[in-house]
DNA sequence: ATTTGTCGCTAACGTATGTTAGTTTGTTAT
DNA sequence: ATAACAAACTAACATACGTTAGCGACAAAT
């Protein structure tokens, strides 16, 4: 009988947790079973359910986790007293971070919401508009103030958001540059667009 | 009995083929079941084997026909005799009005790939790492030729590819912008950050 | 009108899945 | 040492899924 193994002021269901995140990205929600998954945790399936209620519940944690984390970044962001494309920048940073060293949950939680059940679906989806408004809001501010070249807000969020979504092909990639370079050229591309030409 | 309608020139399959690409969209291809494809058809769940070999067999005809007209765009752009940035644009107009237009096939293609079974699956990822380095080889010409602002070219590629399946985000917004406005925002901040600083 | 082939139906099979019940083992506290 | 609790196990359930077999109904060709 092969106990979970924990380190210190590590659940036993965060470890679970954070197999589901890896399992759940490289198979899909659906795709990946609960044998699976207690197969990586080291124990059987039926165990599971020891310290977690449903496989749904795993998703939750899973997304919420992450939108959360994002939503408090928001709000910190948009209190500073800085330049719109200041706010922009450290916003997309964060973006970049957390893809790189949190890839799978926040993996998981881009591509996987769609099997949330509601309430929690709808909930998750309203958080993720209001993220989007309030980006979006950031950069009609910068427009405003002539910080920024005049480009449809909305549209400039979704490819900002997207093309963060596209470090999963660098994770996947052989040859990779390296974490700061990959930043740098992301905020290069995306962030040079946005100064007025003169 | 409730035939399957089919207008002149399209086959049962191509019927069929279409719906699933509508159902695997809005569900995910492993949850969506041939019982649900069945229904949107109109017609029994053992009845489409008349028509189609396996539930696979339509994830081949979807990703592949997708793929397909990406690399013969591909081809045609190459040989145009034409400055870079207006090569890649080309691409991204071709990319923008794919995802615009076949949707569902597009997105389809771009998420769910990974369910397809070997030998289908390396031959899959296989043209999608050929077709990236196309058109990163197509960015590192410019450069050359001062064409370009100097930047990390599979970057950029991967920067354009995941913000073009952004539209995903649109065809589910209230308020839409029309597509040639999307179309030409995109392109705008996409392409007007590759033209090199004065 | 009869034949022939296409296409849809019902029934069912085998397998995989999420989950529960009940029991046993191991750890912790008295 | 023993009681009490946490966490693992085995067994099994109900359900859903992809798919096959065999039969009947319609359409097209003779």
């Amino acid at each position: 009988m092969a106990r979970i193994k924990t380190d210190i002021n590590v659940s036993r269901k965060e470890v679970i947790v954070a197999k589901a995140a890896i399992l759940f990205r490289e198979k899909g929600f659906k795709a990946a079973s609960m044998r699976d998954l207690a197969e990586s945790v080291g124990v059987e399936a039926a165990s599971l359910y020891n310290h977690i209620k449903s496989k749904t519940e795993l998703l939750h944690e899973l997304c919420f986790g992450v939108a959360n984390r994002f939503m408090q970044k928001m709000e910190e962001v948009e209190q500073e007293k800085i330049p719109a494309v200041g706010k922009v920048e450290k916003l997309l940073r964060f973006h970049i971070n957390e893809m790189v060293h949190h890839y799978e949950e926040v993996y998981v939680s881009d591509r996987e919401w769609k099997h949330l059940a509601d309430p929690y679906l709808s909930n998750f989806q309203n958080q993720r508009r209001i993220y989007r408004k309030r980006f979006a809001a950031i950069i009609e501010a910068g427009i405003r103030a002539a910080e920024i070249e005049p480009i449809d807000a909305p549209t400039a969020v979704l490819i900002f958001l997207h093309a963060i979504s596209g470090i999963e092909s660098w994770h996947r990639s052989k040859q990779k540059i390296s974490a700061e370079e990959l930043e740098n050229n992301m905020i290069t591309i995306l962030v040079d667009g946005l100064y007025p030409r003169k």
